[in-house]
DNA sequence: GCAATAACGGTCAAAAAGGATAGTATTATC
DNA sequence: GATAATACTATCCTTTTTGACCGTTATTGC
């Protein structure tokens, strides 16, 4: 059986054989879309993310966050220099474009739950 | 520092802290949202999968299938007992509910990719 | 002067996901 | 009578993701 050539889409410096799997590749994973839900209704501190998500572990929720920031989905601004006091994560403009996907994919989930 | 208790979502016997990690616990993955892509304008054999997405082994289009399936998402039917010659997978009654989903996913895929 | 807070980073280990390759049973095709 | 197609399954292995746990650096509160 012959397969057909998939057209490569590039993100970021990782390619991807479908635009739904881009997509995926950049909010996959079991925590990323967790931590966007958090950040739709405005900026939020490291440990308020925390708050918001008790059973991350600390290691985990630094390195999404990273990964996020890295994608150029949200933006991390340290205030006081020197020892970081205060750490704000907030949503890019790119990364607003994702918020009525975000929303629909944390409604879909509410909507199937079974408790 | 005191975290909150999460309240704890169900689906199929898993457990999940948020919506949205109950979302992607469902569709999540490199694959699921791919097949699901292709399954939107109708019903697909398994080699027909196969040709739409070639750089997916077939151990693992076999698997997610099979998980998809498990979740209610797709429905498998095969025709011609004896040797299954002929399977045709869809989506469920369940599974088109998450179409508008997988349009914004792959739409927005599209949209953000570099090539 | 001790603990707590803030925002992580490091190391190691476990678990989950995914890939490579080959094999199977039956029918259809050349 | 050999080959190809169909829809997978079985092993084995590698990579990726996630978790557990501890350390850090400076400041504030008791």
């Amino acid at each position: 059986m012959e397969l057909a050539e998939p057209r490569i889409l590039k993100y970021n410096g990782r390619e991807y054989p479908c635009c739904a799997s881009l997509t995926m590749g950049i909010i996959g994973g079991k925590w990323k879309t967790v931590i966007l839900y958090h950040l739709i209704n405005g900026k939020l501190r490291y440990n308020e993310l925390r708050k918001c998500m008790p059973t991350v572990t600390e290691r985990t929720l630094a390195l999404q966050l990273q990964a996020l920031e890295e994608d150029g989905i949200i933006l991390r601004e340290v205030f006081h220099k020197k020892p970081p006091l205060k750490v704000e994560y907030s949503l890019t403009d790119l990364g607003s474009t994702l918020v009525p996907l975000i929303q629909a994919i944390a409604n879909w989930g509410d909507s199937v739950a079974e408790n």
